[in-house]
DNA sequence: GCCAACGTTGGC
DNA sequence: GCCAACGTTGGC
């Protein structure tokens, strides 16, 4: 099983919008990096576990945990013209981009904010820290433990 | 709302 | 294949 870290606007998809999903379960499309998309397509499988993190307001942090529960598949969105995230070069034999569905977990008891994830020693190499804008990011085992202690998740 | 970082596009 | 122009992201 591996960790990563999904981003999301709040304002677009939050976590309670997760909660809210039947079985408590969506889509994650209209990822369009290709690094971010070949984590998607290759190496997120059913059952690693996600940070979601919420970017663009005032504090961003790691607000609640999910898991995957469908291994990367095309993102037919791409193929939707009328849809926000179309692209005109994707096809149903050349989808180019992918997607997971997650399904929620449970919120952090304190939410562990960027300001915090920056001030641990322990999550310095977190591409997070590091200023990417990746939207689909790796995680360590032991970054996802310290997280989850920072976050007053009981192990 | 600004702007730095960085990914993508396209002319050559 | 280089690189300037351009667009987007996301912290502040």
């Amino acid at each position: 099983m591996n960790y990563w870290l999904f981003k999301t606007e709040p304002g677009c998809f939050s976590f309670d919008d997760l909660k809210g999903r039947p079985d408590m379960t969506e889509h994650w499309d209209g990822v369009r990096n290709y690094q971010a998309r070949n984590f998607l397509r290759d190496s997120i499988k059913t059952g690693d576990r996600v940070l979601f993190y919420h970017s663009s307001i005032p504090e961003p942090a790691v607000v609640g945990l999910a898991e995957v529960v469908r291994d990367g598949y095309p993102d037919f969105t791409a193929l939707d013209p009328n849809g926000e995230h179309f692209d005109p070069k994707a096809t149903p034999a050349n989808p180019i981009w992918y997607m997971v569905d997650v399904r929620y977990l449970q919120p952090l008891p304190k939410q562990v904010t960027l300001e915090a994830i920056k001030g641990n020693p322990l999550l310095e190499n977190m591409p997070l820290v590091k200023r990417s804008r990746l939207s689909i990011q790796p995680v360590t085992r032991d970054e996802w433990q310290a997280i989850l202690a920072m976050g007053g998740v009981k192990s």
